[in-house]
DNA sequence: ATTTACGTTGACGTTAACGTCAGTCTAGCC
DNA sequence: GGCTAGACTGACGTTAACGTCAACGTAAAT
């Protein structure tokens, strides 16, 4: 046996969003399931921005958290430069009466959106639930010969 | 949802969906605020298949509405192959026990993916008013001493 | 008969979001 | 000191979803 490949190899998991230490790249990597080069390019569009020791990068908790918040915001169909500039907003402090009311609008915006994709979810899970139940009672009825006729969906 | 665009300036809307004969693209693309080249381009990837009268495409309620679901599942995030696939499998019926309950996979599947987004959206849609009552304590607060403190956001 | 308006088919361009090498560096082990 | 594992920097490739011409056809209006 010559050597015991450690690679990648169950570090024990210390609750990773507790930890106080810094992260190495391929730490969050597989923590969030996305590839080095993934988050590298998550930083050449600003959504990072990691220390270096050396020539390595390191991650802090905040980065971790902007990390996190980029991923939702692609689960919800958002280009990464929406989700810069969302993030972007949200923890850099406005403070002029400009700003603020700007912030507000762009939350309304984004509130509006998010609304509108949560009705689509919405009607979305009704339809699925119905053919479902229409499955399920084709299913239920396998010697019945049932025909089926065509529905239209608005 | 309120009135459409202006892309062409015309046409009274004679209430689209209710309409019996068939649709031009443009009609289409004006409707749905997107461009032909897009409508032609959903039928490249098989999401509609339009007749043809001469050289011109004519749409049916079908083309109609699964144009509709297209840009449903594009609000979604989700691809077009992805559409197609769920599109598709919509309204071919299934009969075989076999392809019941492959499509009852591929439901359930679709239906863990859009409770996630649902829960995404519910997330964000509060941190949005925290956001948003912030700001306007902010601004009401217009002559007390604005403490700003950063927060870590989970 | 000509203009106008809309429609059609290529075909190439573009942007986003990475994937995929290739070559290099470097800290830690044996 | 040599080896290896993990990280790094280019730099080019790829896929999706159209945009953007260009050149052409055709029915209706002038």
């Amino acid at each position: 046996m010559p050597a015991p490949k450690r690679v990648t190899p169950e570090t024990p998991r210390p609750a990773a969003a507790s930890r106080t230490h810094p992260y190495t790249i391929t730490e969050l990597a597989t923590e969030f399931d996305i590839t080095p080069r993934a988050i590298r390019f998550y930083e050449d569009v600003g959504l990072l921005t990691p220390q270096r020791v050396g020539r390595n990068r390191v991650y802090t908790l905040r980065d971790r958290t902007r990390l996190k918040l980029t991923l939702r915001g692609k689960r919800l169909g958002l280009s990464l430069l929406e989700i810069k500039q969302l993030v972007d907003l949200y923890d850099s402090p406005s403070d002029t009466h400009q700003q603020l009311t700007a912030f507000l609008g762009v939350l309304a915006a984004h509130r509006l959106q998010l609304e509108q994709q949560r009705e689509d979810i919405e009607i979305t899970l009704a339809e699925i639930s119905q053919h479902e139940a229409r499955c399920r009672s084709l299913l239920g009825a396998a010697h019945s010969p049932a025909k089926r006729k065509k529905e239209t969906t608005t």
